[in-house]
DNA sequence: GTAATTTCGGATAAAAAAGTCCTATTTTAA
DNA sequence: TTAAAATAGGACTTTTTTATCCGAAATTAC
C-alpha cells in the first residue's frame, strides 16, 4: 500500500513539482517527465491527459510539445491534484471502513481521528506546486492588495 | 482506496472490536462475525487466522469453537493490529513516493506531514480496543500500583 | 509539403488485492 | 462412538490497480 494516496496520485504530484521547477524550459514530454521520475511513459501519460482534461496542466501536439502547467505553480494547489485523481474520500470516508456507525454517537477513535484529517486536508489545501521550488525563498502569491 | 488502511486491515479491527464487545459469550465464529459485519466468511477467517499466528486472538476448533482475544481489550491497541496487517510503512514512507528525496534537506510536505503522522501513530498506540466497549465509562486498566 | 515528433485514446496485459472454494483436521455435544 | 461444527490451509477466481501497446491525429521543424 502508498500511505494515503494511489500510486496515480504519487505520480500525478512528482510530475508536477518536476514540471514545476522545469517550467521555464518550456513544454515537457511525457518522456523526460517519465525519464527524470523512473516510471512508465505511458503511464505517466495517461495520468497528464487526465489533468490535461481537468485543467491543472495544458498539452500541446507535435514536435516540440509537451506539456505544462495551466497556471503559477502558485495557483496549483495539492489539493487540486488529489482531488482530481483520487477524490476527497480520503478526507471523510471512515478511518476503519465501519459500515454500520452511528454519527450521533461516533466512536473513540474518531474523536482523534477527525481533527487530524481535518488538518491534513488543510494541509493539501495551503501547499501549492510553488512551495517546492528550491532556490526560491518566497515562495508565495504577490500580496493581491499590492498588485 | 481506503482512507490508510487495506481491507484486510479494516476487516481485522471491525471484528476485533466486535470481539472486544462480545468477549463475554464465549468464542464467536467466524460465521457470526461475518454475519455481523456483512463480510465474506472466508475472507475474515483468512484474516483471524493470521491474527492467530500473531497471537491477538485465540482459535478453538470443533463444536462451539470460534475466536477471542488473547488478552484483555485493553491490552491490544489498534498499532498491534495495523503492524500485524499492513506493516508500519504507513508511518515511516515519502507521502508522496518520491524516490530521490534528500533527507538532509526535506520538502515542505514533510514539515507539516511528519509531525501529523507522528501524532497518527500516537493515536493508534494509545487506543486500545477496551476504549470501544460501549457502556463501559473507565476503560482504561486498573492503576498498577493499586493492584 | 513532408517527415519527425508528440499527444490522444482505445484496447490489452500484468500484478496486486480482495474474495471464494474445497478438503483435512480438530473438537465436542449428544 | 459418531455426527456435527468449527478452524487450518492450499488452490483458485474475480476485481481493482498498475502498466503496456498501438494506431490515429496534430503540430512543427526543416
Ligand atoms: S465514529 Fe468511528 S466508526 Fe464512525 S465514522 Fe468515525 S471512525 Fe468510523
Ligand atoms: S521530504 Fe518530501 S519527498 Fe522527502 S520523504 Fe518527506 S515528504 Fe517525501
Amino acid at each position: 500500500m502508498t500511505v494515503l494516496f494511489s500510486k496515480k496520485c504519487e505520480y500525478a504530484l512528482q510530475a508536477l513539482l518536476f514540471m514545476a521547477e522545469y517550467r521555464h524550459e518550456g513544454p515537457l514530454s511525457a518522456e523526460r517527465i517519465a525519464t527524470h521520475l523512473d516510471i512508465p511513459k505511458e503511464f505517466i501519460s495517461k495520468i497528464l491527459q487526465s489533468l490535461t482534461k481537468s485543467n491543472i496542466v495544458i498539452s500541446q501536439r507535435g514536435k516540440a510539445g509537451g506539456f505544462r502547467l495551466a497556471r503559477l505553480p502558485e495557483k496549483i494547489s495539492l489539493m487540486d491534484v488529489v482531488e482530481n485523481i483520487d477524490g476527497l474520500g480520503v478526507f471523510s470516508d471512515c478511518l476503519i471502513g465501519h459500515p454500520s456507525c452511528n454519527p450521533e454517537a461516533p466512536c473513540p477513535l474518531h474523536h482523534s481521528w477527525a481533527p487530524l484529517r481535518s488538518q491534513l486536508k488543510h494541509l493539501m489545501e495551503k501547499t501549492h506546486l510553488g512551495n517546492f521550488i528550491p532556490g526560491q525563498t518566497l515562495n508565495q502569491l504577490p500580496d493581491e492588495t499590492t498588485v
